[in-house]
Order: C-alpha cells, then sequence, then structure tokens
RNA sequence: GGUCACUUAGCUCAGUUGGUUAGAGCGUCUGCUUUACACGCAGAAGGUCGCUGGUUCAAAUCCAGCAGUGACCACCA
C-alpha cells in the first residue's frame, strides 16, 4: 500500500477517480445488475438532468444543482436502485441565437439580413461545435455520477422528430392554433416573448393629461397616458359605464389631437374609474387590454411599430400621421409631446412610478404589438383515454390542459418540496393564458407546418411533405417561425427516453422518480412539463419535485459578472478540490432557500475534507494488520469507549438515511460532520492511542463512515476506500443501522466522561497550566461509578492526570470543580483563592438561574396534573440536582471567603 | 393590490409534529511543535430567538397584530 500524503490533494485524484467510475459502467443502470444480484429486479429511480445552455459555462447554480442531483442519485445507486440520471443540454434558441448574431456583429458588422438565414444556421451549427463539450467536462468535473451513454441534446434529430410529433398530435387535437392576438414583441430579439418571458421593472416616468375635444359642442374629455406616442394609434375613448362624470359622453364622438381624426366614446367594464381622468384612450394595437376592448366595441386595430420599433409608414399613410412615420418611440414622444403643448391639449403633466415590462434575455423594453402567431389552447378540453391517469389525477373524462396542470399537484400525485410552491404552483395554473409558443428568430425547432403557394392549404406534418394534400401541387412553403426553447425542453423526461418510440428506457424510466431544479424556472418549465406530458403520455412527468434556491454572493446578491462577485466553481475546484465545494453548496441550506456562499466557506469545508484524509491516514497506517476492510458486520466491542462508538455510528446511520429520505441533505451532512470531527477524530482515535488493539474496529468505522459520506464527497471516499478494497465504494450498499442496541445507557455514561475528561481540562485552562504536566487528581469513588475504575488509563491520558479514586485530605486548600455533583481536585502549583471564588461564584450563579427556573415550572399549577409522567419527572430530577450543587456551590464559597 | 417567505451569537445558517440548560461552522479571546492532521489540538467568551398580545402546565416552535427585509403573481391607461 502507498503512503497516503500528509495532506490531500484533490488534484491528483479527482480526474483519475472519474474516469475510473466511467469506464466501470456503473453509471448505467444496465450494468449495475452484473454488479451485483441485488440489482435484480430491483426499485428504479430516476432524474432527468435539467439540460444546462449548450453554450453555458458552469456556475455555482450549475454546480449547486449536479450535487444535489449526485447525493441523490448515488444514494439511491447505493441503496439498490436501479438508478438511472440522465445528462443533456438545451439548444437554447433564444440565447444561442443572439450569441451568435452579437459575434457576427462585432467580428464582420453584418447584421442577420445580410448574411441570410441558411448561413446564419451554419454559423450557428459551426458555434455550437466549438462550444459543445465544455459543458459535459464541467459535469464531469462535478464528479456526476450520470449515464453519458444516454445523452441527450434538445436539438439532435430525434429529439426533433419529438418535438414535431407533438406538435402535430396537439394540433390534430385542436389544442395548437394559429391567430392574430396582441403579443409582447422584443424590438432588440426581433421575436415575440410568451407572457412570462417579460420581466417588470418600476420606472419613473410621467403622466401625460391630453385633452380630446368634442366634435359636437363644447365637452372636453382629459386621458391620462403615459405612452403619449401610441394615441396615434387610438380608435376610441372609453370611460366606465356607470361614471357618472362621463356617462352623458357616452357615443358621441372626440377629435384625436394633431392627427384629426374622429373617434367614438365607448362604455367599457374595465376602464378604472379611480386611475388618472378615469377616461383610457383605447389603443387596440398596442395595448393588450385595449386589444379587448376593440374586440368588444368593433373598433379598428391600427398596427402602429414596425418589427423594429419604429412608427408603421404605411398605417401612418393610411391614418393621417405620415409626419411621425419610422421614428421610434422616444422620438415619436418628443415631437408629440412638442406638438400638443404648443397646440394646447396637453393639461398638465404628473410624474409617476410604474411598471415597465423587458424582455428577461435581453432586458429591452418589450412592445406589445398585433401579430399572427401559433399558440397553445390551455382550455380547451381533451378526452382523456387513460383511466389510470384519469384516476390518478381525480379528473373527468374531458379536461383542458390547465385542468390537468392543477390536479397533477391538487391530487397529490405531483409532490412539490418545499411545500409552499405547491401553492405558488396552483396559482399561475389560475392565470394562465393561451401560451405563444411561435419565435421570429431562426434557430430553434422550425414549425411543422407548411403553406401550399398554390391553393393556401395549411398542412401540418412530421416530416416535410413534398406535395399538397389538397391540390397535389408541389410548391410549399414553410412557417418562418421557429418554436419557443421551453417547447422542446417541455419534453425533456420524456423525449429524452425515445418516445414517440415505446422504447423499454420509457417503459423502465417513466415517470421519472424526482425532478430537482431551481425555482425559478418552476413556471417555464416544471409546470410546462407537466401539462406536456399530461397530454402526451396521459401521465405525470415525475413524482416528485424538488426546488432548490439560488446560490448569492455574502451580501445577498445575486453574483453576476457585472457586478464582479462571481465566484468560478472551476478556479474553486482548482483550488480546494470538487468534495469541498460540493459540501460547501450543501451545507447550511435548506430547500428552496436561497444560499450564500463565499471562499471562505469553501476553504473550511477542504479543511474538512483533509481531516478525514487524515482520520484515514491514522486509522490505515497505526494498524499493523492487512489493509482490509473487515466486513460490514460491525466487530465485537471489548471497552465501553468500543460500545458507545459502534452506537453512535448506528444512531448516525439511522439519522442519515432518514434525513436523505426527506431530502434534508444538510441535516444529513450537518451529523456526519459532527460525528466523523467530534466523535470520532477528537475522542474515539485519541481513546485509540491509549486503549490499544482497536485496528479492526476503527476499520470499520472508517468504512462504513466512508459509505455514508460517499454520496456528499464522492471523490475522497472512493480514494480513501481504494486503499482497502479493490472494489468500487460508488456501488456497495448504504449502511443501514442496527436496530437492537442498548444504546441510551451506553451513550450517557460515556457522556459521563467526556464530562469528566472536559472538567479536569477546563480546570488546567482556568489556571494556564501548560498541558504537558502531569498532576495528580482526587475523586472519591462512589458505588454508582464503579465503572469508573475500567476507564483510569483513559481519565489520565487524555486530560493528563493521575488519576486518584480515593477521598482527599480536603481540609487543604486546593483547586476542585464538581463532576454529577461530586467534587473532583486537580493539584496544581499555585493555588488561587481568588480564582477558585470566581469560577464558583459564576458558576453558582448559573445553577441558581436553573433552580429557580426548574422550581417555578414544578410549582405551576396544573404542571404536575397535565404535563407527561416522563417531562415531570425529568425536571423533579434536573431541579433536585441544581439544589443539591447549589448547596455544594455554597459551601465552597464560604470555604474560600 | 394579492400570495408566500424570512427576521435566532459579530458573520453565514440549523433548529422535523410545543417538552430538560436554544445548536453548528467561521470570526474573536487564552494556551499549545500532545509522534493523523497548524487545512491542527485543548479551553473560553458571546443570544431577553424582530416587537406586542394570545392559546397552553409549557412557545424560537402554534395563533393574531405590528415593524423590517425579500420573492412571486396581477395591475399599472
Amino acid at each position: 500500500m502507498k503512503e497516503l500524503a500528509k495532506t490531500y490533494n484533490p488534484k491528483d485524484t479527482e480526474n483519475a477517480i472519474y474516469q475510473k467510475w466511467e469506464a466501470s459502467g456503473f453509471f448505467n443502470p444496465d450494468n449495475l445488475e452484473k454488479a451485483s444480484d441485488r440489482f435484480w429486479n430491483a426499485e428504479v429511480f430516476s432524474i432527468a438532468m435539467p439540460p444546462p445552455n449548450i453554450t453555458a459555462v458552469l456556475h455555482l447554480g450549475s454546480a449547486l444543482f449536479l450535487t444535489i442531483e449526485d447525493i441523490m442519485t448515488r444514494y439511491a445507486r447505493m441503496s439498490g436502485k436501479k438508478t438511472l440520471w440522465l445528462p443533456g443540454t438545451d439548444h437554447a434558441a433564444i440565447a444561442t441565437n443572439s450569441v451568435v448574431e452579437r459575434q457576427i456583429w462585432e467580428q464582420e458588422k453584418k447584421s442577420l439580413h445580410d448574411i441570410g438565414r441558411e448561413e446564419f444556421l451554419r454559423r450557428v451549427e459551426e458555434f455550437i461545435s466549438q462550444t459543445r463539450g465544455r459543458i459535459q467536462v464541467q459535469i464531469r468535473a462535478m464528479g456526476s455520477s450520470c449515464d453519458w451513454s444516454r445523452e441527450k441534446y434538445t436539438f439532435s434529430p430525434e429529439l426533433s422528430v419529438a418535438v414535431r410529433t407533438i406538435f402535430k398530435k396537439f394540433y390534430d387535437a385542436g389544442l395548437i392554433y394559429r391567430g392574430e392576438r396582441i403579443v409582447n414583441w422584443c424590438p432588440h430579439d426581433g421575436t415575440t416573448l410568451a407572457d412570462d418571458e417579460v420581466e417588470y421593472r418600476p420606472t419613473q416616468g410621467q403622466l401625460y393629461y391630453i385633452r380630446y375635444h368634442l366634435t359636437q359642442g363644447k365637452g372636453v374629455l382629459t386621458v391620462a397616458t403615459t405612452r403619449p406616442e401610441t394615441m396615434l394609434g387610438d380608435t376610441a375613448l372609453a370611460v366606465h359605464p356607470q361614471d357618472p362624470r362621463y356617462k352623458q359622453y357616452v357615443g358621441q364622438h372626440v377629435m384625436l389631437p394633431i392627427v384629426n381624426r374622429e373617434l367614438p366614446v365607448v362604455a367599457d367594464e374595465e376602464v378604472d374609474r379611480e386611475f388618472g381622468s378615469g377616461v383610457l384612450k383605447v389603443t387596440p394595437g398596442h395595448d393588450p387590454h385595449d386589444f379587448e376592448i376593440g374586440k368588444r366595441h368593433n373598433l379598428e386595430t391600427i398596427n402602429l411599430f414596425t418589427p423594429e420599433g419604429k412608427i408603421n409608414e404605411q398605417e401612418a399613410y393610411d391614418h393621417g400621421f405620415e409626419e411621425f412615420a419610422n421614428l421610434t418611440a422616444p422620438e415619436a414622444r418628443a415631437k408629440i409631446v412638442q406638438a400638443l403643448t404648443e397646440a394646447g391639449f396637453l393639461e398638465k403633466t404628473e410624474s409617476l412610478t410604474h411598471n415597465v415590462g423587458v424582455c428577461y434575455r435581453c432586458e429591452n423594453i418589450v412592445e406589445p404589438i398585433v401579430s399572427k402567431q401559433w399558440f397553445v389552447d390551455v382550455n380547451k378540453k381533451i378526452k382523456l383515454n387513460r383511466d389510470k391517469f384519469q384516476s390518478l389525477l381525480k379528473l373527468p373524462a374531458e379536461a383542458s390542459l390547465r385542468e390537468i396542470g392543477t390536479a397533477s399537484v391538487k391530487s397529490g400525485a405531483i409532490k412539490i418540496i418545499p411545500e409552499r410552491f405547491g401553492k405558488i404552483y396552483l396559482q399561475w395554473m389560475d392565470n394562465l393564458h393561451d401560451w405563444n409558443i411561435s419565435r421570429q428568430i431562426w434557430f430553434g425547432h422550425r414549425i411543422p407546418v407548411w403553406y401550399c403557394d398554390n391553393c393556401g392549404e395549411t398542412i401540418v406534418a412530421v416530416d416535410a411533405p413534398q406535395t399538397c394534400s389538397s391540390c397535389g401541387k408541389n410548391q410549399l412553403t414553410q412557417d418562418p417561425d421557429t418554436l419557443d426553447t421551453w417547447f422542446s425542453s417541455s419534453l425533456w423526461t420524456f423525449s429524452t427516453l425515445g418516445w414517440p418510440k415505446e422504447t423499454v428506457d420509457l417503459m423502465t424510466y417513466h415517470p421519472t422518480t424526482i425532478l430537482e431544479t431551481g425555482y425559478d424556472i418552476l413556471f417555464f418549465w416544471v409546470a410546462r412539463m407537466i401539462l406536456m406530458t399530461g397530454f402526451a403520455l396521459e401521465d405525470i412527468p415525475f413524482h416528485t419535485v424538488y426546488l432548490h434556491g439560488l446560490v448569492r454572493d455574502l451580501k445577498g446578491k445575486k453574483m453576476s459578472k457585472s457586478k464582479g462577485n462571481v465566484v468560478n466553481p472551476l478556479d474553486m475546484i482548482e483550488k480546494y478540490g470538487t468534495d469541498a465545494l460540493r459540501l460547501s453548496l450543501i451545507l447550511g441550506t435548506t430547500p428552496g432557500n436561497d444560499s450564500k456562499t463565499s471562499e471562505t466557506k469553501i476553504q473550511n469545508y477542504r479543511n474538512f475534507v483533509n481531516k478525514l484524509w487524515n482520520i484515514s491516514r491514522f486509522i490505515l497506517s497505526s494498524s499493523s494488520d492487512e489493509k482490509t476492510w473487515p466486513g460490514p458486520a460491525a466487530p465485537d466491542p471489548q471497552t465501553l469507549a468500543d460500545q458507545w462508538i459502534l452506537s453512535q455510528l448506528d444512531i448516525l446511520t439511522a439519522k442519515v438515511r432518514s434525513s436523505l429520505d426527506a431530502y434534508q441533505y444538510s441535516l444529513a451532512g450537518e451529523l456526519l460532520e459532527t460525528f466523523t470531527w467530534t466523535d470520532l477524530a477528537d475522542w474515539y482515535v485519541e481513546v485509540s492511542k491509549v486503549e490499544k488493539g482497536k485496528g479492526t474496529i476503527l476499520k470499520y468505522l472508517l468504512g462504513e463512515l466512508l459509505k455514508l459520506w460517499h454520496p456528499f464527497i464522492p471523490f475522497v471516499t472512493e480514494q480513501l476506500w481504494s486503499q482497502f478494497s479493490p472494489e468500487f465504494l460508488m456501488i456497495q450498499p448504504y449502511p443501514q443501522a442496527q436496530t437492537a442496541k442498548n444504546t441510551k445507557e451506553l451513550g450517557e455514561k460515556f457522556l459521563k466522561l467526556q464530562q469528566l475528561i472536559s472538567g479536569l481540562r477546563n480546570l488546567r485552562a482556568e489556571y494556564h497550566q501548560p498541558p504537558a504536566p502531569i498532576f495528580a487528581s482526587y475523586l472519591e469513588l462512589l458505588p454508582q461509578f464503579e465503572w469508573l475504575k475500567e476507564q483510569t488509563a483513559l481519565i489520565e491520558k487524555l486530560a493528563r492526570v493521575k488519576l486518584n479514586l480515593e477521598a482527599v485530605d480536603a481540609t487543604k486548600k486546593m483547586p476542585y470543580f464538581l463532576w454529577e455533583n461530586q467534587r473532583v481536585y486537580l493539584i496544581m502549583p499555585n493555588f488561587d483563592p481568588d480564582k477558585e471564588l470566581m469560577l464558583a461564584e459564576k458558576e453558582l450563579k448559573i445553577t441558581e438561574i436553573l433552580r429557580k427556573k426548574f422550581a417555578a415550572q414544578l410549582n405551576k399549577k396544573d404542571f404536575a396534573s397535565k404535563a407527561p409522567a416522563e417531562v415531570v419527572a425529568t425536571l423533579q430530577r434536573n431541579f433536585a440536582e441544581a439544589e443539591e450543587r447549589a448547596k455544594k456551590l455554597k459551601t465552597k464559597l464560604e470555604s474560600l471567603r
């Protein structure tokens, strides 16, 4: 066996270990059966990895999800489940599109139109071929035990078939339609966005009050607006039907200032009487509400802006505002405001903070425009064919996508962790509108719809048709739009398993066991997966959703390059090792809550990993016997310490398992950390230096501990395990707690021993004695502490005393402390009565507070009768002890004064 | 406006059905080349659990109100 280095150096081992794991084939569940028969007919565990963007670089958020999912996966695998963690990447249509577009602009000063669609897509492929693989390397660096043989990519030919297939299925069921709607338009990215892809930012703006004069008579209606330029597209004014101020004007007409176009005044419930003047200018082409009002009152829609965000020239000529043609919105606004002011139409302005919608990707202001787009209808009822699904979700024979989405969670079929996100999910489902799925960017899944140039027929097909199904001509043009990225990623749990083919994988691993992802994409992704799977398979995509929080910096800020607060996980791996990084992301965090991290935290866990390394180094080098693992059965304990540590391990095993089963990874890690550092290293390893012949027990403890730790810190544990076993740690059975053990009494005895040793150490430290000298100590042996006799050697060595289990002549003044209400003397030079006095007073103060507290509680009315007997008994005992202790401390004080 | 969180030691956070003296790590202070580890060892200090009420024999924990912080959703003419 090689000597282990004094400090653990992750760089020397991590890559090699990962390669061994990968070569072993055990990431692939098909191979597990060959490794051990305990995987035969085993329960299945599957996770679909949330696919990172193909262009992505690993950040702490991805490091976090990779760690959590790897813990889940490794724990399941070691527990004997047939475990699949399926990795992959997302083509990230908009993100990739804009990265490449920007690159081309920066390098060649060419726009998309300069280079054309085909050439652009070629460039995207070229770009991806360069970046592809980078993210895979980084996923490996995190130690992720995912099955690379099943790796998928949302834009691969197979997954594209799944996308087109489901599009057609939706279309045939009448759930996908094309319609003219008001949609969110990002002039920067040149595409529409789904409602939840628009973010709202509070913005300081002006509220302009504009006068509209009646065409008949003398009245004036004043309208308040933040977007005066949109008045060019006004086709009516609206008031609330019950508003007494304006009732009389309904049905009359006003003159649109500057443009001089006649507009009707209509009554509509939608108008908020409280806002501004209570009169609303209706611009159906530029506001979702106005669009609806326009439909209700048959108003004309003026398409005010071009896709580039400029005033539409054609509409300007058609509707009499050609002087504004081709101006951008801000230019138009300035010109309008000036014209209004000069002509006396502007009554006043007020400043106002309002929310402005911006694109979630590029943060540019989103313009609502009217456009012909593809939508998924979320409210149309479809017939459900699978009884099992219907009864699982407690749904009637017909249900809409929205109802499926709601029922999936409400019925308990899908469990969301933490629970509070279930409510948020349901609220979102309640507000769900039809989903705009068409995008005007070039990179992405092309909408599988063709139009016949001859007869205008619309053909929806999985594979490109050669001829028109209606007229038979072969002049067909495909719809130019592409699909929303989330459309393809919402198929992820089943498209990755071979759907639409009925594969063995699909039957084996779907529905997946758990979906682990960030709460920030609950709507974008999780909700849509539920809708898509509900329709396509009439099934749920997963049984459980585990949501993690965002990783922030120490000040709680989101990490971003511009803020300069980014912690790069690859740098951290380089400096401290993957295991340390993993621990820093898991410990001290809870599901669904944001966590803060810092380099110091990672450094601390590097220290811990090194501690584990050194414990192992001690264990493996201190025993001269064979460096083999003694096997899974616990060795027989010889001493109190043996009994104690073995029972502690047992308790630990049970708690770690139950924590992992409850997704409490932080708790499990903390339990392991305390056991490793405090119980094992600080106590038992020290004990083993006194009580010899513990080689077998130590190795057993180490072996079990490495197994328990493995899902958290796979590299260092595998490396250490390889020191005494030729097998892989990653497929060892996860430890089971032995049940029938009388652990409580053992625990208490050893705890008393620890208190005695700590008491001695404490007294010594209070007297500022160097740790080296050995002092005599006296403790009268009472019958109930007979067992102390056997522990003398331990006490003497660990507290550095010569222990005399006999009474001492107490007439001489010497330092003592109370242990189990017994005096324990420590004979040190320089007895200091003042110091003793101070120590005793301090302790008495604490004891008195306790004593009074216990007494008060005991004397409370109804306590004895209402509290459980056990609680009462414990309290009585504690009170008696505190009283006794206080009495003894008082005696001590008197003797010192 | 609606919903949901959070507020515990100087800092970062645990605290799982209410029950002995509220925990951990870092940081701070004291002392240590104790032969696995200074990425270490021993010891110590530090908290009226945001505030005010209520329920209960018993509240950090349950309820109500208030204050502060944050998130999400809707609206924002």
